[in-house]
RNA sequence: GGGCGAUUAGCUCAGUUGGUUAGAGCGUCUGGUUUACACCCAGAAGGUCACAGGUUCGAAUCCUGUAUCGCCCACCA
């Protein structure tokens, strides 16, 4: 070869070029994929499957944190010798992604999905579907992640829906699953109910309206005797003044009532944020004790109060003061007579239909709150929907499914909630029926996907049992911390954490696990019917059972279905249908002779196919050789927003389908926040496209940063801001530009595209479109771009220095046997050997921070720093050269395959060049393993690991920064070679010896003597360093005033450290603590008095100098 | 209301079971075209470890309380 490998080599690394290269080559060799031929390639199984990201729209940096930690534990495992495979896939996300699409519906074409309809409408959303799925799979490659691409699932996808038909099936074959009517959380907008955990808050100004409820007239004639007797009766209690008062003012009401029969009696008033509900109102409530609920309530403010900071007091005491009021301005009177008519069974009237609803004795009514008395809306209120089922009331439903109201509003039928809502209030305030309105802030409860306010609403609905799934979930997890001591039988006797335990998962870190469990415990039913579109549909269908023998017996269906065992069914006895459950295959609609069925319209809830993750990407039902083989699956690493709804539910699922728990561990990774200290999502336009940092940094950098900052308890902080294409400013990303497609930059004023044109180019004008996009730049990015570039260019050093060689057959374990004394040899691989070792371990136990640290640290400052910069002076010999050729290309190469799971590409670009040297090819390298994907992941030469070497080669490297600092703050000319002797003892001296020539190549000075008989020469700087004092000669250079100076400074610091110490020493101290540690003291202390003795005497000597 | 986490240099963060003088990167300052790397090299300055108590010979680290911030869950007629 004529051309030098410098020739070939960029100074500087192109992470674009090696990534294309790289993940073609990875592809075609097929390197990702488990060997096909029986699926039995040696190794053990390792699986991991992707937390399905959704197809709603592309994948964010968090998706990129998500998958780097992937990656790097099936990388690693890979070059481990496991048998990885990592499954990619992508989720349907039901209601997120219909309201995504019907969002772009409306807002392009102003359509619903109701104009369009059912099948128009899905077919949208598989479109949507292709595009982000094709999308995200293309950001996960450009990631680098090693997936098998060949077993890409979609939850939504034949094999997914296979499991989802027989998981049903099977709870439905064992009692678990009911339709039953529940109050739900309404989203009018989509018109499906959504979870509880799709529902949050938000404070918005609201009102507080008070309403009169008339007490019926009929119901007063009637029972009037009876009525005032009780009022005699109260009055023999223990009433107030005001109360007294107000019973004599009732009891000329009723002389009044009686003598004119037409008179108003009296009233109740109830408070209320939702004036309109009341049309569905079916009781008013009071409850039974009002004196004593209000006691306990002020005694309870009480308690408060006592433990109350200074900045709550105010508030509270006002809370008090109100409650307290209550007891003599007569509401709490009103209160007791209110619960003496409920229990008399009084009505009052419903104002505006004027409908008869009773007055119930319920502690739901608290009489510290609103006006005591509280309307009942059973079937639109969480609480009152209990108040209801507990005093047996009617559920009156208001409401369509649109969010207007239904013919039971009379004339308010057809109105919206708010339209009815003035209507309402107005009508009220011309009956005179409005008491007050207060101005009040109300936390108003709004879906989660079309962010509109949730109405809750009684409707049919599929249920999941929870109980016995979600024990079996419980216990599924290790309850206890490694080393607790408590429940030791979890823990082993090493206090390691429990791996390969065959019933127990590992939730890491533990601290998530108490609120698995928590949640878990609640026990909740899981509502798992969705009205939505997008999403499988319920294996349901119905038979009408009409006519008398049919809703008896079963017989007909026994016989449609004979010899089937893939068909059930139920008697839903309310509505007179059977519900058929087909595990296989739909039913067609006259599958029943002589009876038309019809499928169930609603779909299931997502987290009902992710459920199934683990196994249904194996090939649950089927027990195929993959399930076999890989279930459970190695670990989950996720993010702790879905440890409940996802992690949770795929723990039930998986036990309930395989018996199995799905996967050994779950790592609950980091969050990213943004620079305002949020997460990022999608609709906050906050969230970065990784590929917007792989443009500009590279995969590599990208991941390397991630996995840096992964830290046990710290979410990941990033601050992000655009680069200008054109004139390459900073332009800031603030909370109003960061949803723009365009943006103006503030130096040059042009325009630039963001990351937001990709998704929505339809936004922008044609001239637009030509613009450049503005990529992202960020510290922590440019940090790891740059140690990638370190990496690249020791290698490059490496790959220069390999030619010429020996050509003599050398055998790198000989170079690398102990046997030649090379202080600098035994120093870098015993390095090498602890990072091995520790970065192994701190993979394994999900350190990526430590990991990363480590591999940083060693590169940069141990090889690049010291070894390489020392390796320069031996390449030059041709008596050592052949040595640290070897020392450096072992070094390198275990360098790159411990950096290989989290820098895949530059590492893999490194490796191929040392693949083509002769060096590699003529030594007896291995030169079959044609990828570093699957070279083997380095084992820690633990022999080598020697602390004492480490501390030798620190005292030269500690003598090393002493000498560069004098060269520095003395301001030697950079060319000026310096000498320099060194005070110490025997031993350092001959430590040192062999190292002079390093001193010389690395801080241009020149040592003339080592040793205990070393003179300070007269002028010179000195140093005290531990065990040692350097002598730099300055004849020619110094400055008497500064250095006197600097001595003095460094004299008074000792001084203050051997007062410290001689104070520690002098005290309790030396009787309490470990021998040990007062020994080190005491040395310490001597050797700060050596230290402080050799700068005296260098002062001394200075001070007869005179200038 | 319940739970979890955090508070360390100007900024972003490390800090292993308590033990010499609390670390890194960025930024700042000084000096450098040393044939791997200016995406670099050498060096420097910069911290009352949120606050108050306590335990201890010894506390960033353990305990109690306070403040501030963040997240999760529940609830609010």
């Amino acid at each position: 070869m004529s051309e030098t490998p410098e020739n070939e080599i960029p100074k500087q690394y192109n992470p674009a070029a090696a990534q294309e290269k790289w993940s073609a080559y990875w592809d075609e060799k097929g390197l990702f994929t488990p060997k096909s031929g029986g699926l039995t390639p040696p190794g053990s199984p390792f699986c991991i499957v992707i937390p399905p990201p959704n197809v709603t729209g592309a994948l964010h940096l968090g998706h990129a944190l998500n998958n780097t930690l992937q990656d790097i534990v099936i990388r690693m495992k890979r070059m481990q010798g496991f048998d990885t495979l990592w499954i990619p896939g992508v989720d349907h996300a039901g209601i997120a992604t219909q309201a995504v699409v019907e969002r772009k519906l409306f807002e392009e074409e102003k359509l619903t999905r109701h104009d369009i309809g059912r099948e128009a409408l899905v077919k949208r959303i598989w479109d949507w579907k292709e595009k982000y799925q094709e999308r995200i799979i293309e950001q996960l490659k450009a990631m680098g992640c090693s997936c098998d691409w060949s077993r890409t699932r979609f939850t939504l996808d034949e094999v997914c829906a296979k499991a989802v038909r027989h998981f049903f099936f099977k709870l439905f074959k064992e009692g678990k699953i009911y339709r039953g009517k529940r109050l739900v959380n309404w989203d009018t907008h989509l018109q499906t109910a959504v979870s509880d955990d799709e529902v949050f808050h938000e404070t918005v100004a609201g009102n507080f309206w008070y309403i009169k409820y008339k007490i019926c007239i009929e119901e007063w004639a009637e029972c009037q005797e009876n009525y005032a007797q009780k009022l005699e009766e109260c009055e023999g209690e223990k009433l107030s003044a005001k109360g007294r008062e107000l019973i004599a003012e009732y009891r000329k009401e009723i002389t009044d009532f009686k003598q004119q029969n037409n008179l108003d009696p009296g009233y109740v008033v109830v408070a209320t944020t939702r004036p309109e509900t009341m049309l569905g109102d079916t009781a008013v409530a009071v409850h039974p004790d009002p004196e004593a609920a209000l006691d306990k309530a002020i005694e309870n403010c009480k308690q408060k109060l006592a433990n109350a900071s200074e900045k709550e007091i105010t508030e509270i005491q006002a809370e008090l003061d109100a409650i307290e009021q209550r007891k003599t301005d007569g509401t709490l009177d009103w209160l007791k007579i209110f619960a003496e008519l409920a229990k008399t069974g009084w009505h009052v009237t419903l104002p505006l239909l004027n409908k008869k609803i009773p007055l119930v004795l319920d502690e739901w009514a608290k009489p510290e709150k609103g006006t005591g008395c509280v309307k009942i809306t059973p079937a639109h209120d969480p609480n009152d929907y209990e108040v209801g089922l507990r005093h047996d009331l009617p559920f009156v439903n208001i409401l369509n499914k649109d969010g207007t109201l239904n013919d039971n509003a009379g004339t308010y039928e057809g109105l919206t909630v708010k339209q009815a809502r003035a209507k309402v209030v107005a009508d009220l305030e011309a009956a005179g029926l409005l008491v007050k309105v207060e101005e009040r802030e109300i936390e108003l409860a709004h879906s989660d996907r079309s962010k509109t306010p949730i109405e809750p609403f009684l409707n049919d609905q599929w249920f999941v049992k929870m109980d016995e799934l979600a024990q079996a979930a419980i216990d599924a997890v290790a309850r206890h911390p490694r080393a607790s001591g408590e429940l030791e039988e979890q823990v082993d006797c090493l206090g390691s954490r429990l791996r390969g335990n065959d019933d127990i998962i590992q939730i890491i870190p533990h601290r998530y696990t108490k609120g698995y469990v928590d949640w878990l415990s609640e026990k909740r039913d899981w509502p798992i019917g969705r009205q939505l579109w997008w999403g499988h549909r319920i294996p349901i269908w119905y038979c009408e059972a009409s006519g008398e023998k049919r809703v008896e017996s079963d017989e007909f269906l026994r016989k449609a279905f004979a010899g089937r065992d893939d068909v059930i069914w139920q008697l839903d006895t309310e509505k007179n249908v059977w519900r058929i459950c087909s595990q296989t295959e739909d039913l067609n609609e006259d599958a029943i002779p002589g009876c038309k069925i019809k499928q169930e319209e609603d779909v299931l809830d997502t987290w009902f196919s992710s459920a199934l993750w683990p196994h249904s990407t194996l090939g649950w039902p089927d027990d195929t050789p993959e399930l076999q083989r890989y279930y459970p699956t190695g670990v989950l690493i996720t993010n702790r927003d879905i440890l409940t709804l996802w992690v949770a539910r795929m723990v039930l699922a998986g036990k309930f389908n395989t018996g199995k728990k799905p996967f050994n561990e779950v790592y609950i990774h980091p969050k990213i926040l943004d620079k305002y200290g949020e997460g990022m999502s999608k609709s906050k336009g906050n969230g970065i496209d990784p590929i917007s940092i792989i443009n500009k940094f590279g995969a590599d950098a990208l991941r390397f940063a991630l996995a840096y900052l992964t830290t046990e308890n710290q979410d990941i902080r990033l601050s992000l801001d655009f680069e200008c294409p054109h004139c390459g400013a900073v332009v800031e990303q603030t909370k109003k530009n960061r949803t723009s497609v365009k943006i103006q930059c503030t130096q040059c004023k042009k325009y630039f595209l963001t990351q937001w044109a990709r998704d929505y180019s339809e936004q922008l004008s044609p001239e637009d479109r030509s613009l450049p996009e503005g990529t992202m730049t960020g510290e922590r990015f440019e940090v790891a771009r740059n140690f990638c570039n370190k990496l690249w260019n020791a290698a490059r050093f490496v790959l220069m220095n390999l030619e010429p060689f020996t050509k003599e057959k050398s055998k790198e374990a000989e170079a690398l046997s102990p046997a030649k004394e090379f202080l600098e040899d035994k120093w870098i691989l015993s390095r090498l050997a602890t990072v091995t070792k520790n970065v192994t371990d701190d993979i394994e136990n999900y350190r990526f921070a430590d990991a990363m640290r480590q591999l940083y640290d060693f590169a940069w400052d141990d090889f690049c720093s010291f070894y390489i910069e020392i390796s320069k002076n031996r390449l030059n010999d041709e008596t050592t050269k052949e040595r640290v050729q070897f020392v450096l290309v072992h070094v390198l190469t275990s360098l790159i395959r411990l950096l290989h799971p989290v820098m895949p590409f530059v590492t893999e670009d490194i490796y191929q060049r040392l693949l083509e040297t002769k060096f590699w090819q003529q030594n007896g390298y291995d030169t079959n393993v044609p990828s570093l994907a699957i070279a083997r992941f380095p084992e820690s030469h633990e022999e080598l690991i020697s602390p004492i070497i480490e501390k030798q080669f620190a005292i030269f490297q500690e003598l090393l920064r002493a000498v560069r600092d004098v060269r520095a703050s003395r301001n030697v000319p950079p060319k000026t070679e310096i000498t320099f002797s060194v005070r110490c003892d025997e031993a350092t001296a001959e430590l040192l010896e062999p190292m002079k020539q390093y001193f010389l190549s690395m801080a241009k000075a020149k040592a003339t003597a080592f040793g205990p008989a070393v003179q300070s020469p007269a002028l010179v700087s000195v140093v005290p360093l531990t065990g040692m004092d350097v002598f730099v000669d300055l004849s020619d250079l110094i400055d008497v005033k500064a250095e006197t100076a600097k001595l003095e400074k460094e004299i008074a610091k000792l001084d203050g450290f051997i007062s410290s110490k001689e104070a520690k020493l002098n005290s309790d101290f030396v009787n309490k603590a470990p021998a040990q540690v007062v020994e080190g003291e005491r040395k310490s202390l001597a050797e700060l008095q050596t230290q402080r003795q050799s700068a005296a005497e260098a002062l001394a000597k200075l001070k007869e100098v005179k200038p």
